[in-house]
Order: C-alpha cells, then sequence, then structure tokens
DNA sequence: AATCTAACTGCAACCCAATTGCAATTAAAA
DNA sequence: TTTTAATTGCAATTGGGTTGCAGTTAGATT
C-alpha cells in the first residue's frame, strides 16, 4: 500500500506536509508552479490518499483540502473518522483529534460522515 | 427581510421545496429548463436563502443543496444548526433534526459547522 | 550495466458548476 | 398610468478539476 515510484515530485509534496497541515490543492498548484505540472499535483495527491499517507476532505468553499493522516487513527475511511477545524481568519486548516458523537437515527444507517468545524484559531482570536 | 418580488419563477422555485428535501441546484436547473434560465434559478435561489426561506449546503460532492428552513430552527445560521443526511443509493437528501455535539476544544474558538451523514435511507436499506 | 516496461509526467484540450456584465423586461410603488 | 428598481435572459467568462496521449523514467529483470 505504498507509492510505487518515489519520483522527486512525489518527495517534494510528502516534504510539504511534514510541516503543514490541511492545504487545498489550489495552494499546492500555486506552490510548485515551477517545479511540477497541475495535474501531476493531482495525481500524486491522489496516490498518496489511496496509498493511506493522506487524507482529503471538502472545505465549506468546496475545495478538496488533504492532510496528513495521523497514525493512530486506522488508515482507511479515516476522513469519517474525525473532523476538520478551520479558521475563517487565517485560513488555517487543520484535522482534530476529536471524534464528533453521531445522533442515533431510526430510519438511516450511517455509513460516513464529515464534520467541519470553522471558527478562529488561537493565534487570531484576540 | 422577505423576498422582494413575487415572481413567476420565484413562486415555481419557493412551490417546489414544499414537497422535496435537499436538492442540487443542478437539479433544479434541469427541472425549469423550460421554465427559467439557468442564472436566473441561482439568483432566486441566493435570495431565497438571503430571506431565511431556504438554507444551503455542500454535499460529499461539493455541488450546493438547497432546502427549505425549519420554523423552529433559528432563521441565522441554520446551515450550522444541524446535520443533513445523503443517501448514497437514491440520491435522497435531507435535514436531519438532530444536533450534532460539538467536542470541547481549548484553542480553537468554534464559530460554525457542517454536518454530513452518509449512508442508506429506509427505502434503500435492504 | 544494459534492457525492458509499467508507472509516471507534461501538455493541451476539455468538462462543468458557478459567476458576471449588460441590455431588456416587469412587479409593484408612487 | 407612470416610474423605477428589481428581476431576468443571454452570452461570455471563470476556475477547479479531468482526460487522452505521447514522451519520460524508476526500478525490476536479465
Amino acid at each position: 500500500m505504498d507509492i510505487y515510484k518515489k519520483t522527486k515530485s512525489v518527495k517534494l509534496i510528502i516534504d510539504t506536509f511534514k510541516n503543514e497541515s490541511a492545504l487545498t490543492v489550489i495552494e499546492l498548484v500555486k506552490r510548485f508552479k515551477t517545479k511540477m505540472n497541475k495535474t501531476t499535483v493531482y495525481r500524486i495527491l491522489e496516490r498518496l490518499e489511496e496509498s493511506g499517507i493522506l487524507h482529503s476532505f471538502l472545505d465549506q468553499n468546496g475545495l478538496r483540502r488533504y492532510a496528513k493522516n495521523n497514525k493512530n487513527i486506522s488508515s482507511s475511511n479515516t476522513a469519517s473518522k474525525h473532523s476538520h477545524f478551520l479558521c475563517e481568519d487565517c485560513g488555517i486548516s487543520l484535522c482534530m483529534p476529536l471524534e464528533v458523537k453521531i445522533p442515533k437515527t431510526p430510519n438511516y444507517k450511517i455509513k460516513n460522515s464529515e464534520h467541519l468545524l470553522i471558527g478562529h484559531c488561537n493565534s487570531c482570536s484576540s
């Protein structure tokens, strides 16, 4: 379940997520404009998600964001296992190691869920 | 806080939501292809949301869906006050009158949240 | 270490949801 | 009836994301 070829581009993107929280694909494409094609960014992110290194979710603008997978969370379905926080002010986005309690529903079988928390991070709060 | 002009198009769209759960804009544009322009659909939905008659959210595909506002939920920020269920099989989407418990977070002020529950509805469950 | 090949990449074109600018129309106030 | 701001239609545009395909390359095979 690992990435097959460790190309320069793959390494660059993996390295990026060592120091970063959840990033939009747009941001990554912009950041690597001179290093690789946007299609390549999309495809590498796809492979990194398939291999369990990253996971992704949609933010409140419908933009896909990727983030490193936390090792102590099972690699499959990780996106559904925790919630994501986004700061309205600085745009920082990160995974919250908090499980959201899903209410019981008699008529619907819930298999998966996405939880987006929007607010202000510590640095931006007055 | 009401819609200013009650045009034929506005009435048609308001009527639609009397019998329907959450609908994508795409579906509405298709449904009214012969009655009004797609730009008009977008703009009417925008006004109906501003006026508190509808609310919207993004589904797991990043498509905007609109739904009637429930009167017993405060009209501002309604989208954040409850969760939305989507059936993977038939595509039906509806508001769940269930509040999701948001965990306490010491370092982040959470102002708003979006909760998407994905699974199977009664008609689709075996 | 030369060869081979499936994985990977770049590029251009394309898809499609959503937005914008503007002229024409219309609901409803005066 | 007149007036006018709100609304609509249309065509063009934007922008995130995808696709097809030819060329390149990591790394397995010999």
